[in-house]
DNA sequence: CGTTAATGTAATCACGAATGTTACAAATAT
DNA sequence: ATATTTGTAACATTCGTGATTACATTAACG
């Protein structure tokens, strides 16, 4: 399975808005954190808003930030706002028809895949951005960042 | 969310062995029924080989089959043998270790995205090759597939 | 107002990963 | 031996994604 870089994109943007907490944040201060262009942001960006994760302003001085406190944002939520798209491929060419299982496995796919996909979102549910923050902030104040791995 | 079509495609070539209930099948009635060339067929045989899901042998009048009943063979297995790599993925470029957020975000998304592999696995794990195969008698044997639906 | 700072968005490029294809060596049943 | 089939290398093709540039639009602030 490869997934796109969206999500873990996405839980980065909203860990920066979480860490400012509250100020507005500019797509270029996104961009630099996360190491890519500010128009890259600005289009995650327009999925997180649609999802009302979080709230943008044009203008200047402003920019983004969360539009709830980040214990009650669920990466469940934020998987959704930002890959929507089907998650699990099938392959580009159509089985062929004329093969029993080839005309029934996309039906049978289909059930499999939407569980799945189901149980993946449940579990990343189970975390807020809350709890991504303070990861970070334990990962931040370890003591000794210095050691061989 | 993008998986690559290997999942897809293993599943649907597993339940055309399943449903040759043992008579060896060759890469070249695989790939007819997938809709795809021999040669990439093999190469996902190889890797259900490794996983001990399917024995292959070379020769005239042979193939592959199943090394297990259907019924002992689960999806979450297919799903480790096929997509043995990374299944979530981060961006190409690393964040920006200046920023502390981007210092450690990484840390903190690998536990998220173990979790939620876990959890996938768990949920295919639930579905044997059997169901599978029941599911696609099922869909063949509909008294009605001319429906608008 | 006009200036400045920011987003929204279209168009296009570049890159990488996956699939598709051809060709041929190696193995094995008959 | 012959025919059949897999293993595998080498290369072409396709496709999705991220990166980049450019510019219109919006909004604060003097």
């Amino acid at each position: 399975m490869r997934t796109s870089c969206r999500f873990a994109m996405a839980v980065h943007v909203l860990a920066v808005l979480a860490y400012k907490d509250g100020d507005g944040v500019t797509s270029e201060f996104l961009a630099r954190s996360v190491n890519t262009n500010p128009v890259v942001i600005r289009r995650l960006l327009l999925a997180l808003q649609e999802a009302r994760l979080v709230e943008t302003r044009k203008g200047a001085g402003f920019g983004s930030r969360l539009s709830r406190s980040a214990a009650r944002i669920n990466l469940g939520e934020v998987f959704r706002a930002v890959e929507q798209d089907e998650a699990f491929c099938l392959p580009r060419k159509k089985p062929n028809q004329a093969c029993p299982v080839g005309h029934c496995i996309q039906t049978a796919l289909a059930q499999v895949f939407g569980s799945a996909l189901r149980a993946l979102e449940q579990d990343l549910a189970r975390t807020t951005l809350a709890d991504v923050l303070k990861m970070v902030h334990e990962c931040c104040h370890e003591p000794s960042t210095t050691g061989k791995a």
